[in-house]
RNA sequence: GCGGCAGUAGCUCAGUUGGCAGAGCAUUAGCUUCCCAAGCUAAGGGUCGAGGGUUCGAAUCCCUUUUGCCGCUCCA
């Protein structure tokens, strides 16, 4: 891997041409927080937008809703985010393991025993129940201390202070002055796909929908990350396209093998090169999944989870049914039994789809021009079907009416597609300015247009140009793209 | 979270022993006319990441903090 890592460079670029810029960044940012530039937004539409229509459109049986951020407390609980993750940890600062203090503790209690310390190792274990129950971070620190709990690699007592850790965001519900209250706790939602569980009935009953059929959302999801890192990879505020296939228990393996494959396909149409795209089986499975697969993808920093497809089993929808009481069931005429369905899910980063975009399509070329000298651009080769502006129209020079010409194709095209007007600089920096944001195409009005209406149209990634008719423009990108 | 490195104009950077904050490119306005950037003229742009300390005086020395990158660690 002699290959220079291009990472930095691209970050740097995403800032300078408005696709990327760090949050409140003139109050110097906020950790792993960033936000959409004028082309970087459009960039993340256009991938949405064909996310949603492969999904939704392109498939009769699946629809799309848009369930809201902040979602009924009970939620939480019965999706096993408010239990599973908020266990105290502490770390040991010389081996800097992690540890959950009711493990650590524990395992020192059954030491005690297995030496025969029966009595001892009871009252630590009672001590550690009372400090656990009152959330007592103090005494549980001082026990460990107490005891000389040392951790296992390094073998010393060095801890740091116990903290706990809640992947979610919380905030005040209402406007009430008790709003320490736990009844007034919301959640910023962990994931989207929560909203499409509890609308499981809605959607099915008002859509008529038969089984097997999805429900697909795009929506924004918080998570609180330790280490929170690798621009746009890892945020605390992301964006995620997800799709739940709700199937007759029994055919979830069939449909999971169908999702697996349909995914890849469509992250190959999207320009992804098969050869950069991999699958990668979970051996470690989370607590509601029968089976998980990642399509992976290789970013400029390895080989990282773009999407996960997992099967879920029926056990979101059951617990719904449980914490709600509401039957969440499903009646199918085709075999005259009730069921709670299963499920498969797949669900993609948005943001890292615009992440593996940018880095397959950032490229420093440099070549030898005629007279021998070195000339270089920086280029996004983003696809053009997805590309933030998909024509620049450029008139040669600003004067004997060919801006006029110019602004008229303008206003023939600018209801199909998305249009970048320049009349200033000299041709060959304006295209080094299209490349730099990604114009697939630009066309350049000149004198002779005058004469025959024809135009140059000039591609980005050959930088070879040919001669079209001016009526035909229009046309011709709309066929690319 | 731990460790290493870094932060000066939009970008890349210079800034001597602690002594008036600079350059190139970019931007804006004009000129030039040129189908692959870097011709001419002028202008705008800075609390030197932030806060505190030492000092007659701090971009420069000290402390704290924040943000980013890299390596560990974590990631239902």
């Amino acid at each position: 891997m002699a290959e220079v890592n291009i990472f930095p460079a691209l970050i740097a670029h995403c800032k300078e041409y408005g696709y990327i810029f760090p949050s409140s960044e003139i109050y110097d940012g906020l950790s792993a927080v960033y936000d959409y530039g004028q082309n970087g937004a459009q960039l993340k539409k256009n991938i949405r937008d064909y996310w949603w229509k492969s999904m939704t459109q392109l498939h009769e049986n699946i629809v799309g809703i848009d369930a809201a951020i902040f979602m009924h407390p009970t939620t939480w609980k019965a999706s096993g985010h408010v239990d599973s993750f908020n266990d105290p940890m502490i770390d040991n600062k010389n081996s800097n393991k992690r540890y959950r203090v009711d493990h650590l503790i524990e395992t020192f209690a059954d030491e005690q025993r297995a030496t025969g310390n029966e009595q001892r190792a009871n009252e630590i274990i009672a001590s550690m129940e009372g400090f656990l129950a009152t959330d007592d971070f103090d005494g549980l620190k001082k026990l460990i201390e107490e005891n000389s709990i040392k951790c296992i690699i390094s073998g010393t007592c060095n801890w740091t202070d116990i903290r706990q850790f809640n992947l979610m965001f919380s905030t005040e519900f209402g406007s009430s002055a008790a709003a320490d209250e736990a009844d007034n706790i919301v959640y910023l939602r962990p994931e989207t796909a929560q909203g499409i569980f509890v609308n499981f009935l809605n959607v099915q009953k008002t859509g008529r929908m038969k089984i097997p059929f999805g429900i697909a959302q795009t929506g924004k999801a918080f998570r609180n990350e330790i280490v929170a890192r690798q621009f746009i990879f890892r945020m605390r505020e992301f964006e995620q396209m997800e799709m739940q296939f709700f199937v007759r228990p029994g055919t979830e393996d069939q449909w999971y093998e169908f999702w697996k494959n349909e995914r890849l396909k469509w992250h190959e149409s999207i320009g992804i090169p098969a050869e950069k795209l991999r699958y990668h089986d979970h051996i470690k499975l989370a607590h509601y999944a029968k089976a998980a697969v990642d399509i992976e993808f290789e970013f400029p920093f390895g080989w990282k989870e773009l999407e996960g497809i997992h099967s879920r089993s029926d056990f979101d929808l059951k617990q719904h049914q449980e914490f709600s009481k509401k039957k969440l069931q499903y009646f199918d005429n085709e075999i005259n039994q009730n069921y709670v369905p299963y499920v498969v899910e797949t669900s993609v980063g948005l943001d890292r789809l615009v992440l593996t975009i940018l880095s397959l399509a950032y490229a420093e070329e440099k070549w030898n021009k005629e007279d021998g000298s070195e000339d270089s651009r920086v280029v996004l080769k983003i696809p053009a079907m997805i590309a933030p502006y998909k024509l620049a129209i450029l008139p040669l020079v600003k004067k004997e009416g060919l801006p006029e010409i110019a602004k008229q194709l303008m206003n023939e095209c600018k209801q199909r597609f998305h249009i970048f007007y320049e009349e200033k600089d000299s041709i060959g920096k304006r295209y080094r300015r299209m490349d730099a944001i990604g114009t697939p195409f630009c066309v350049t009005i000149d004198h002779q247009t005058k004469e025959d209406n024809t135009v140059t149209i000039r591609y980005r990634d050959t930088m070879t140009q040919e001669r079209i008719g001016l009526a035909d423009v229009r046309k011709i990108v709309a066929e690319k793209i």
